[in-house]
DNA sequence: GTGAAAGCGCTAACAG
DNA sequence: CTGTTAGCGCTTTCAC
């Protein structure tokens, strides 16, 4: 069966083409008896407009992309990515976008990725996920005229607009929390050094120990690279030192951290308490219970597919920033339910 | 900056626009020279072809979806999700392929999104998810004309193609390991009684007792959903009857089932052994080492890729079957190592 | 081997 | 409020 065109539907309604278009585009000079004749139709005959010939004519396709650089693509391991990737395609949904996701697995691909996502013609718009500070595919993507929006803080922020999670605030009330909790030796565990999120979680924990006029001690500072096993690997570095408190970046290196505590003979939060940073579904389970900040992943989708169909229909300048704020989540890792905190005065 | 168009290589290589169509799509009729003349232009000018007007006029997005039925979409807490977009994505990209996806989130987003992409004209074919067996989202969408292949065995495979892996013969693997290995009261946890993957694991099960006279005992069948916490609590039932090892249709159960039995004290495996299905990343760690099936999950995705794309060229007809096979990886917790092997004659 | 010309199916002025 | 008309940028016969 042949698909039908606005041609069709228009001789089957007695109308002509551009008011079968005027219809399907809810356009309001439509008289109310006509429109209903056309819709009719259009429901009979289960007609859908041609995307291509649409996209080619009004200069518009609808359809946004998700481009995930070299360095994050491996990341499909943490609950983190999925997760941001079902927000933006729920984000997708409410607003009728086509959803293309982007992965670019190694130097080829980006070759043969990025001249086709660069032009306008096949993608309205573009979310790029922030990777590490020598990626260029930022630079090189924003130069061209996609309207885009970076997921995550930039080094180079100049000229883009971005969304992030308020990483340093966030990592700040962790410790806090900590701090309030009379731990002494508080530790971290750093995610790369390379990605902006941990260098302002980073931030966050010395800021946090600032205020509170504690000194930085630097062997308590120990980096892993987000992972589960350099979770676990940091803290079997940090065990020597005893701290009493860890505050981990990201809660899969918490639940490494943690099973590194247990191998080792250490009750949690007894000995050491623990807190991390996401609130991955793990977090809360029977064996885990972490206290952790949560980042609203889900919404956070969302709310990037909103600020790039802003610029996409309002222009990219003045650049936009969102940050989004996280929020603590006590369980039992830290310990709260157990000790007494210090008064705040 | 405008964007180029064809004509403009055309006006600046000296040549009609036909000729550097013809460039770009690597027709052979070109001499050497005005071909080698117009790629200089274009890498020049940095030239993409607009790709609405290309699908408009060919007929041909180069494009593919993939579709998650609203029954797995809160599936992507399990990492198999992931990684097989991930495969689709890297199938995708060696054959400069656009990849979109759809989640449908509910009935409103199935409403909106089955419409869209089942006319011909935005996607050249799809992958669909098989869900549960009453999701008719396979048996409307291959309804229409669009090119598809379905992912997993649906419960109607009458005029449809689809990849899966051998499920049945996986399982009947495991399960004949542990009877190998002389355990006696083999349970298993299986999953959502919905499903076929977990249907036809079950299946494997139970020939493999048969297989081996054994007989099967109902009460050693226990089931879950998937989910982590699923197989925790089937493990649970399951402790008061005794079983000697235990094969969980899924490594995230088995996960489950590890934690309910450690939480019972008992020893893995000398008390309860264990075999997975799937091989997350999480089967393999210090503290874990699962022995389980592995799914071939990025191959998959890519084959799955291919097959589709044979399907959009040389049409639906005869429907295609692709089954891949899965692997024994045998680590920690099936006891392999501790225990003498019965002999196999 | 190359160019001219006719669309692909739709949108968007512009008249009326 | 509705129809006519001119493209959007490319592919693809069909001549030459």
């Amino acid at each position: 069966m042949k698909d039908l065109t606005l041609e069709d539907i228009a001789k089957q309604s007695g109308v002509s083409r551009s008011t079968v278009s005027r219809v399907v585009n809810d356009h309001p000079s439509v008289s109310p008896e006509v429109r209903k004749r056309v819709l009719k139709v259009i429901q009979n005959t289960g007609f859908q407009p041609n995307a291509a010939a649409r996209s080619l004519a009004s200069q518009r396709s609808n359809m946004i992309g998700l481009v995930l650089p070299r360095s994050v693509s491996a990341f499909f391991t943490d609950p983190y990515f999925p997760q941001l990737t079902q927000g933006i395609a729920y984000g997708c949904n409410n607003y009728n976008l086509t959803f293309s996701l982007f992965l670019v697995g190694n130097k080829e691909d980006e070759d043969k990725i990025l001249p086709r996502i660069s032009r306008s013609g096949l993608l309205d718009g573009l979310l790029i996920q922030v990777g590490q500070s020598d990626d260029l595919l930022i630079d090189h993507l924003s130069k061209t005229s996609v309207p885009s929006v970076i997921l995550g803080r930039p080094f180079r922020p100049e000229g883009v607009s971005y969304i992030d999670v308020d990483n340093k605030r966030g990592a700040q009330t962790a410790v806090e929390h900590l701090i309030r909790l009379n731990y002494q030796k508080i530790a971290i565990i750093t995610g790369d050094n390379d990605n902006s999120a941990s260098l302002d979680r980073l931030e966050g924990y010395q800021q946090a120990l600032k205020n509170a006029k504690r000194k930085e001690v630097p062997s308590l500072i120990v980096s892993g690279d987000f992972t589960e096993s350099s979770g676990y690997k940091a803290m079997k570095k940090l065990l020597p030192r005893k701290p009493d408190a860890v505050f981990a970046s990201a809660d899969m290196m918490a639940i490494g951290a943690i099973h590194a505590i247990q191998e080792a003979g250490y009750r949690i939060p007894e000995d050491i308490a623990l807190v991390g940073f996401d609130d991955v579904p793990m977090a809360n389970q029977r064996h885990i219970q972490l206290t952790t900040m949560r980042q609203p992943i889900l919404n956070f989708g969302i709310k990037a597919v909103e600020l790039l169909l802003d610029v996409i229909t309002n222009g990219p300048n003045p650049t936009r920033r969102l940050i989004l704020d996280t929020e603590l989540v006590i369980r039992e890792t830290c310990g709260a339910s157990k000790r007494e905190p210090i008064s705040n005065g």
